[in-house]
DNA sequence: ATCCGAATGAGACTCAATCTCAAAAAGGGA
DNA sequence: TCCCTTTTTGAGATTGAGTCTCATTCGGAT
């Protein structure tokens, strides 16, 4: 909500051409300032609790525009509803979930970085992204 | 359609205490006899077209046994219809796929896959199964 | 302040997947 | 083989995330 991340906004969509509305920038308050992964639902009642009057189709859409500028991340968990998160100044990571407690844990490797490239140059492609879940459990003690 | 395949089938139905039924028979022979990665609807069409008479509610439960039990591999490729592959004999792989002509490869890399132990364990979790896609495009000539 | 194209919102729609429940089929026992 | 009980099936209804429609509202350039 501070200044800066409102002119970011801005910039964004003077860029796309488009319009600055209170929609959009209460959908990326929303996002930027909880850390959490979250979904969609989530993200629009919580800006309806706020007061902000906005739609569904508001919602969504303006996520397309912050995920095409690489404000937002979307990720697939594979329960059928997207998570998204802010990676304003944000180093790419990936996730693991636990099976058990549903929790998520952020992770980056860069090794895993490199070799996913060099498998994709291996088959004669470049990589242009990667979706990566490891789906895991507490050892035991 | 070979008899060590349909015993494989029985076999697993028996250890869940389900029963062997045509319908099943069909659904495993449908994705087993086609090494390419199909979805529900699809393999639905194509029993049909055989002459065997199935619903959609049967194939997805069937398709639910299946990956259960190991004989087959459900994967998102992010277009919102999960896609199913025989894995019956067949080494983990995961898929590469062009985002220019939307073929799948699929690769495997062991070093890949020690790699996401590790840092599973580094985390204090066990790696149970993961999911990983690279969405690549053509390198040019 | 005006004007016009862009943005919004309510709700209809899509579509993969799941659920319902009456009817059909499996398979064990006699 | 014929019962009989339980499981499975199928047609269609339902769910739910996400998209689309289009009349109304709003942004912002002039």
């Amino acid at each position: 909500m501070n200044d800066s991340t409102i002119q970011i906004l801005k910039e964004i969509l003077r860029k796309e051409g488009l319009r600055y509305t209170k929609q959009r920038q209460a959908v990326w308050d929303e996002i930027q300032n909880s850390q959490k992964h979250r979904d969609a639902e989530d993200i629009y009642m919580s800006i309806r609790n706020n007061g902000v009057n906005v739609s569904r189709a508001t919602v969504y859409r303006t996520i397309d525009i912050l995920v095409k500028n690489r404000m937002v991340r979307k990720m697939d968990v594979g329960d059928g509803r997207n998570r998204y998160e802010p990676r304003l100044d944000d180093a790419h990571h990936d996730h693991m979930i636990c099976i058990e407690t549903g929790k998520i844990i952020e992770f980056y490797n860069e090794e895993l970085e490199d070799l996913q490239e060099k498998i994709a140059e291996e088959n004669g492609y470049m990589l242009v992204r990667h979706i990566h879940q490891l789906f895991v459990k507490p050892l035991k003690k």
